[in-house]
DNA sequence: GGTAGACCTGGACGC
DNA sequence: GCGTCCAGGTCTACC
């Protein structure tokens, strides 16, 4: 008999809404089902990986079920990390603050974009989707969590550490980012990644920007993407589809540095919000053209 | 500070 | 089936 805890949930949170609000829901271990409504992931905790599906019976709770029973200390473990998938931190206040600002996401009530269990990976996600198309970023992940991870869990940074580069580059496909991936999870496993720091409030998001491009295998793309993972949403993060959707939805005409000058000028109405209210539009016009993202399906598993 | 080219994979395309 | 081309950010060398 697994373990099983209810989590209860701010006012204005609605798990489809809110799972399906960032493209790691698409990636391993994570999958949402569009039959059932619930997100299925594993987690790899302090007494080994356990497999988990939540759901959203009724407004206000949502109810975690594992394949297998856990100790307290691993209750509140992975209580911990399914807040921070779906940033059950963020209070109401934090919300009407950006609806304030941007109300065009007030009567859908959107502002959550959701994130991985832990910042490690996703550090490796971010790092994994840069220059690559979306499958291929799919494909890496897989990979990673079916060579490495336990039980299919996404790898720990000692595992990933202690993994040779051959073996990413030629079972995971990782190709040049292996190294990198390897130095950055030596560095977790080295505790010398200053989680509290990166999340504090007190510290300026600039401050933060400028550590992150310090580390292997994130440049100006994916250090403004892990400060929005981070919470800290006041910068950008301009990349091929960024600059797509400022010609094609936002009109922008002209050479690329002009495009994604008149861009940032743009979202500067946003101010501390401005990733979110790019992200949402960006979201906006993918379902506009696929669906609502709750209903998409999980992306198939390739033969090997 | 700005620029060019290498780094890899996987998909599209032509033969 | 094979070869070629291209897209995608980061990093390093060079000016």
């Amino acid at each position: 008999m697994g373990s099983r805890l209810t989590i209860r949930t701010p006012a204005d949170f609605v798990l489809a809404r809110d799972v399906c609000s960032y493209g790691y829901f698409r990636l391993p271990p994570d999958q949402w089902d569009p039959e059932t409504q619930t997100l299925t992931t594993i987690f790899d905790l302090d007494d080994g990986p356990t497999r988990l599906v939540i759901a959203e019976p009724e407004p206000g709770a949502l109810k975690a079920r594992f394949d297998r029973s856990m100790s307290r200390t691993e209750q509140n473990e992975a209580r911990a990390q399914i807040a921070r998938m779906l940033r059950l931190h963020e209070t109401e206040a934090d919300i009407e603050a950006f609806h304030t600002i941007d109300p065009r996401w007030k009567p859908g009530g959107r502002a959550r974009i959701f994130r991985s269990p832990t910042l490690f990976q996703d550090i490796v996600r971010t790092i994994t989707s840069c220059n690559i198309t979306w499958p291929g970023t799919v494909s890496m992940n897989r990979r990673l969590c079916q060579v490495l991870g336990r039980k299919g869990a996404f790898p720990s940074p000692k595992r990933l550490a202690r993994t040779r580069p051959g073996t990413l580059r030629g079972r995971c496909r990782v190709g040049y980012r292996d190294t990198r991936l390897i130095e950055l999870a030596r560095m977790f496993a080295r505790n010398e990644i200053d989680e509290p720091w990166l999340e504090d409030p007190q510290v300026p998001d600039t401050e933060v920007y400028t550590h992150l491009l310090t580390l292997p295998g994130v440049g100006p793309y994916g250090a403004s993407n892990i400060l929005q993972l981070l919470g800290r949403y006041s910068r950008l993060a301009v990349d091929t589809e960024t600059v797509r959707h400022a010609k094609t939805v936002l009109g922008l005409t002209g050479e690329d540095p002009q495009i994604i000058k008149a861009l940032q000028k743009h979202y500067d109405q946003f101010g501390a919000h401005k990733f979110r209210s790019y992200w949402l539009e960006l979201w906006t016009d993918y379902e506009s053209r696929e669906g609502p993202a709750w209903t998409w399906k999980p992306h198939p598993v390739p033969k090997q």
